[in-house]
DNA sequence: GTCTATAAGTAGATAGAC
DNA sequence: GTCTATCTACTTATAGAC
């Protein structure tokens, strides 16, 4: 009963951290701020995570988690009978785009960070990037590539920075630019079903 | 007399500001330490800058000048005799490599306060993503390339998250993959020339 | 113009009451 | 276990001496 009580705290405290680190920072999260949209004292947070970066690495831990199931949860490549294109296409939103708004401010805090805190972003690295490479490499394989992670990298690369320039850095609104339209000449190129001149 | 007084004081705050910014972003820079490093007071800076985001709009500025010097500044894409294959090859490189290591804390920040400073993120994209889409296009377009801003976008995309990956987020000291090797593989997609399984 | 000194506020962290 | 109250340090910004 009182277990129950403390956890849904943390849960508060958690929830509310989140909100500012990716509204703030690092530096600019306030313990205060937290505090009180958790409803709870800082004495209480600090009875949970001693520092303030105790919290920030529990918090990023969490993000980056629920981020890997997000991109893997619902990706089975292997077994997929469908075609290429079909597959490839899938991935790149996948990769791309962006169903809940908050991964656009965790890239943000991450990277504005990395420099700060380099092992989040090594972290994040080999939880995402890594598998993204290894399942892609593994696949264009099968598809007899000659140089598979070569071409898995060129797709995870390209998608990335259609993310980081559109999204991230506000590309869109300065000039916006479809990622279907983006990736299916990647996939086109990739397949040799490209249209060109001659 | 006084004017370059004045003028060395200013210049030796903004060299200070930029270390301090680049080094702690936004939030996290001390007033405390420019001065300090600069060797001035703080009174003094603020009489330059009344506030510290003006200083740190000035700073952003200033930086973001330079790239775009950086970026464009030896390169002449449309009047070079040289064969395709080698001129994206040397704009492959000016994207993605990084002369001097204070690039990659400048994008790191970038990206990091472009939540709080969309503008500033804007005001990038404007300045070298923009003007990189329209060179590369205008350069496909003239190889005849059906859908040119789509393969410039791509070019362009595939090497900014082979940067933002390998170097901003710290990849290559997890996986490191060479980026001539990206580049080739991209280059020869896009003209055509790669050797495929069939 | 540039300084020292200080104001006024907020930061993270803790002691001690309950 | 959680609170209130407080400590110490640091923040931005400014007033006033020179």
């Amino acid at each position: 009963m009182l277990d129950s009580r403390r956890a849904a705290k943390e849960a508060a405290v958690l929830d509310a951290a989140m909100q500012e680190f990716l509204a703030h920072g690092y530096a600019g999260a306030s313990l205060d701020r937290i505090a009180s949209r958790a409803g709870v004292s800082k004495a209480t947070i600090h009875s949970y995570y001693q520092y303030k970066e105790v919290l920030f690495e529990t918090l990023i831990q969490r993000l980056s988690d629920s981020r890997f199931r997000h991109t893997f949860g619902s990706l089975e490549l292997g077994s997929d009978p469908q075609p290429p294109e079909v597959i490839l296409q899938v991935l790149a939103r996948h990769i791309a785009q962006d169903p809940d708004r908050e991964f656009i401010r965790f890239m943000r805090m991450l990277v504005g960070e990395s420099d700060r805190f380099p092992h989040h972003a090594k972290s994040f690295i080999t939880s995402l990037s890594m598998p993204t490479v290894l399942q892609l490499t593994q696949y264009f394989q099968g598809l007899g590539f000659p140089d598979p992670e070569a071409a898995a990298r060129l797709f995870m690369y390209a998608m990335i920075g259609f993310y980081v320039e559109q999204e991230v850095l506000h590309g869109k609104e300065v000039a916006v630019f479809d990622g279907d339209r983006l990736s299916q000449t990647l996939i086109r190129l990739l397949l040799g079903q490209e249209p060109r001149q001659d």
